[in-house]
DNA sequence: ATAAACTTTCAATAAGTTTTGAAAGTTCGA
DNA sequence: TCGAACTTTCAAAACTTATTGAAAGTTTAT
């Protein structure tokens, strides 16, 4: 029976690993640096770049690069243990402030170039009689509207702490 | 004069299909069809599969591939010209709808996924003084919490209209 | 100063994704 | 029913992105 449980453990977290690397590869993540975070984030004890490489199957410099950019994103972090020489990695464990730092990643990949993009458009001039110059100085007003207030939701929600802003929208909800 | 200004409309144009394709790529989105979708929202009229093919020098497959997705997310849909056998395309315009739409595909492929998949692991179960376990069952639950909430906010977000959502956040905002 | 232990880099290679274009399919008018 | 006008498909090619692993670099203990 003891067996059992440990299987079934080992199969879920294996699937999670799976499934948190192909849904990480489809929001535009490194699938090995999301399979990474999934390994450290189920992890109780922090792991060494050879147990991440072990586990996951994966070169030395795989492994290496995506550490590095994993901690970039501020989820992942070295931790020392005394009296080893070796680099141990741990991942940011509260789920909200996971969220958050995913989510200002996103933001600064997806929305911040397509403000400037729409910022510098809309500074085309041209005569509003033009069917051509109207259409396209009607798209760029309109995002250029939506894209700012987006940010400010955007931004709210990065410094917010769960609390305030989970219950302000709960109470939206009803 | 005349020359002049028509110049700078077209390379902003072109700007902007290019733009927003490089945009949509970074977030998942084929970038042809971002490129498509950018070229038809400017254009002040509907436009033909050889039009668009011949602007954005793609190949007729290419074009039909795309613009057949960009249907699929309602983002663009087909217009008979009476007298016309060709079919034309039109860009849905009204920017707080397409923003509606394409935030709703993403959450189909981001969100809704991974629901799924917390769910099924959700039901692994263990011993709670195995420590291997209760790290991955502490994970979960927070998972758990976490999306569930983000789902809801994600489904108010796509089915709100424009006013109220802004003006409710805009409130929050002061 | 040296060597062992460990980390980082990067050119070559592999894997994955998009695009092409010719061929097959469809629709419509006569 | 035919053929012209137009659309769709899909296997192969081009392009893009991720991964490997050996070599170079760094740090630490003695």
């Amino acid at each position: 029976m003891l067996y059992f449980c440990l299987m079934e453990l080992n199969e879920a977290k294996d699937k999670f690993i799976q499934s948190w690397g192909s849904l990480g590869s489809q929001w535009g993540i490194n699938r090995t640096m999301a399979q990474i975070h999934a390994l450290l984030l189920i992890a109780p004890e922090p792991m060494s770049t050879d147990e991440v490489m072990e586990q996951l199957q994966i070169s030395r410099g795989n492994a290496n690069i995506n550490l590095r950019e994993l901690m970039n994103w501020q989820l992942v972090r070295k931790e020392v243990k005394t009296g080893e020489r070796m680099e141990f990695f741990v991942a940011e464990k509260d789920m909200w402030k996971v969220f958050r730092l995913i989510f200002k990643e996103r933001k600064k990949r997806e929305i911040d170039p397509m403000i400037e993009v729409i910022h510098e458009l809309k500074s085309v001039k041209g005569d509003q009689k033009n069917k051509e110059f109207a259409a396209f100085s009607e798209v760029m007003d309109d995002l250029e509207g939506l894209t700012n207030k987006g940010d400010k939701m955007m931004e709210l929600v990065i410094k917010s702490d769960e609390n305030w802003f989970l219950n302000t929208f709960i109470k939206l909800m009803r």
